[in-house]
DNA sequence: GATGAATGAGTTTTCATTCAT
DNA sequence: TATGAATGAAAACTCATTCAT
C-alpha cells in the first residue's frame, strides 16, 4: 500500500463513518421530537439531508439502524461515565464522579437520554439481546462492589442499591427534561449527588 | 321507565362496559408481549375475540384506545394507592404503605407497569396533555409535603424526594419483571422499603 | 349448522372464491401481455378492479400469487386432458384423444399456455418444489407405459418419448401463438396428431 | 499509425473485448442460477468482478446487456451448427450432423440453453424484434426443405416438421438439465437422433 | 477508463379506518 | 350493534442509472 491510496482509504473510511453518523444523528433527533413511533425512513433521510436509498447501503434496515444508534450511545457513555473511575480515589469520590458525569453525559447529549429511555421500554422492538439492556449498569456494579468490601456502602442487596442510584438519577433527569427541576440551577446537582450517596453509604 | 327497559339498559350497559374492557385488556397484555411498536388494531381485535369494526364502536381510534387505557389505569392506580393513606397514621407507617400498595399493584398487574413504561416514554405519542405523566405521582407528592412539615422527611426538593423514591421503585420493579431480583422472595420488599425510607428520612 | 348460517356459508366461500379467481386470472393475462418481468401488484390489482392491498388478503405476498396460479392450471389441465383417457379405448385413440385435449386446453386458455411457459423456465423464481415442473407430464406417462406393454408404442426410453410428444406440442403451440402457423386451420390438427403418433409407434 | 499506436489499439480492443465478455459471461452464469428474476446490475458487476458504473460504459443499460447476450448466443449456435452441414453430404448426414453439433453446443454450454429458454418466453422483455427468436431455427429450415426436395423428408408442413425436432431436442435438453435423463450415458444420444429422424423420414 | 456512493422513482407490503351487510 | 372485506395512503425497501472522483 503507498502513501496515496493509504490517503484515498483515510478519507474514504471518514467519509463513510460521517454519513452513517449523520443517519444515526438524525434518528436521535427524530426519536427526541416525535418518538419512536412517528419514526420512519424517509424523515430520517430527509433529517440527515440524504435519499431515502442512502440508508440502506450503510445499514440493513429499520431496525438495524435503531440498533446501531443504541450500541453506539451505550459504548459512549459506558466510555464517558467510566472515565472518571480512578481506582486510588475512595469510593465516594468515584461514585460522585461517575454519576456526575453520567448526568453531564445526558444532560450534554439530551436526545441521548429520551432514545435510550424510549428503546429499553419497548419489548422486542430491535432487541437484539436482551440482556444488553443492562450493559448501561456495569460501571455502577463495579463500584458498589468495591464500596461493599471496603464497608463504605450499606450491605444491601445489589438489586436495592441498584435502584436508589440508577432509579433515583433516571428520575431526576425525566424531571429535569420535563421542566419540573432544573439540574443546572447551582446546587442542585450537589444536593442529589449527596442525597444518593447517604441514602447507600454507610452513616459515619 | 318500566323494569324492562330498566332491565335492558342495565344489560346494554353492561356489555358496553364489558367489550370496552376487552379491549383495553387486550391492549395491555399485547403491549406486554409484543411492544407498541408491534400493536395493530387487527391484533387488539383478535386478541378481545372481536371484529377489526367494533373497536371503533367503543373508541375514536387507536389513539383513543392508548389514551383511555391510560387513564384506566391512572385511575386504577391512584384508587388503590390512596386507599393505604390514613391521615392518623404517621408519615413513615404511610410511606410504607404506600411504597407497599404501588409494588403490589404493580406485582398484581404485570402488564400495567410495561405498559405505562412505553407510554411515558413515547413523545407526542396520543399524550393529549403531556403533564398527566406525573399524575401517578400525586400521592408521593402529598405524602412528602406531610413528611417535611412533620420533619421526619429531609428537606430536599421535591424533585430528590421523588426521584429517590418513585425512580428507585420504577428500577426495582424493572429488575424484577427482568428476573434480576425477585420481589416476592422473604424481606426483599421489606429491605427496599427501609433502604428508601432511610434515603429520605431525618435520622432518628 | 341450520338453513340459514349454510347459505350464508356457502355465499361467503363464493364471493372469496370468485375474488382469489378474480386476482389469478389478472396475473393470467398480465402474464401474457407483458411478461413476468413486468408484473407487479399495482397492475394485478387494477387489472382486477381492486385495490393493491386486496391482495394481501387472499395471498401472502407476489410469489404466493404467483404459484397459486401454477397450481391451478396445472390441477385444471391434468383434468381436463385426463378426461380424454378411457381404459377399453386402444392406445392410439388414448394418445389422439389428450394430445387433442391438450391443444384444445391451451388454445381455449392462451394464456395458461404462455404463463406456464414462463414458469417454467424461471429457475427458483417462486419455485417451492422444482419437481412439480413435470406434474404436467404424467397423463402422457401412463400413455406411454400402456402403449409400450401393448408393443404399439416404440420400446425408447421414456425421456426420449415424451421429447417427441411433449417437445413437440409445446412447440407447435408457439409456432401457433407467434402466428407461423395455424392450428385452427382445417387438417393441421390432424396431421401433427398423425405425425406424433408416427413417430412414436411401431409402424404396423 | 505506427507500431506503437497499433499494439495500443490492439491492446484496446482487447481489453474492451474482454470487459465484455466478462459482463455477459456474468449475466449469462447469474440468469441459470438464479433466474432473470433475480437478475440485478450490482450482481452481474459483482459476479464480473467490477463495478455496476462500469457496465455502461460497455452497454446502454440492463436491456442492453442482454440483448447483446442473445444475439452472441444466436450467433455462436447458428455457427457451431452450421459448421456442421457439407452440401456433398446426404440429408439424413447431415440432420445427424446438426441435431448432434445443437445438442453438443448445449451440453458444453449449458448456461446458454437456460438463458434461451428464459429469454424467448419473456414476452416484450428486451424484445428488439420478436421473429429473431426464430433466428435459431434457420439451420433447421434450411436443411428441411433440402430433405423435402430430394423426398427423403416427409411433405409435412415445416411447422410440424419443426416441432418434431426443435421442440424434441429442447426437451430432451430439459430433461437431461433436469436430470431426468442423462445425455452423456452411452446410446441415449444416438436412440434419440433415430428417433428424431425416423419421426421426419420418409420410411425406405 | 473505472469506480462505487448516491439517487429517487418504483416496488412490495402494512394497517388504520370505513362501510355495506 | 357487530362484522370483516375492502380500501388506499403511507411505510419499508430495491435497484437501474448517474456522476464526481
Amino acid at each position: 500500500m503507498n502513501v496515496h491510496s493509504f490517503v484515498c482509504k483515510f478519507v474514504f473510511i471518514r467519509l463513510i463513518m460521517d454519513k452513517k453518523q449523520a443517519i444515526l444523528k438524525s434518528v436521535l433527533r427524530l426519536v427526541k421530537r416525535d418518538g419512536f413511533y412517528h419514526l420512519n425512513m424517509k424523515k430520517i433521510a430527509e433529517e440527515a439531508g440524504i435519499a431515502a436509498g442512502t440508508i440502506y447501503l450503510y445499514f440493513k434496515g429499520k431496525e438495524d439502524v435503531i440498533n446501531a444508534l443504541y450500541k453506539m450511545i451505550v459504548t459512549d457513555f459506558n466510555q464517558k461515565v467510566l472515565d472518571g473511575y480512578i481506582e486510588s480515589r475512595s469510593v465516594k469520590e468515584n461514585f460522585h464522579e461517575m454519576l456526575n458525569n453520567a448526568i453531564q453525559f445526558y444532560l450534554k447529549e439530551r436526545d441521548y437520554f429520551s432514545f435510550i429511555e424510549q428503546y429499553t421500554y419497548a419489548p422486542f422492538l430491535f432487541k437484539e439481546n436482551q440482556d444488553e439492556n443492562f450493559m448501561l449498569l456495569l460501571p455502577i456494579y463495579k463500584m458498589m462492589k468495591e464500596g461493599k468490601k471496603q464497608k463504605v456502602i450499606k450491605n444491601l442487596p445489589d438489586a436495592i442499591l441498584l435502584s436508589l442510584i440508577h432509579g433515583s438519577m433516571n428520575t431526576i433527569l425525566k424531571l429535569h427534561l420535563a421542566h419540573k427541576t432544573d439540574l443546572n440551577k447551582k446546587g442542585i446537582k450537589q444536593r442529589f449527588y449527596d442525597a444518593c450517596w447517604e441514602a447507600i453509604a454507610i452513616a459515619s
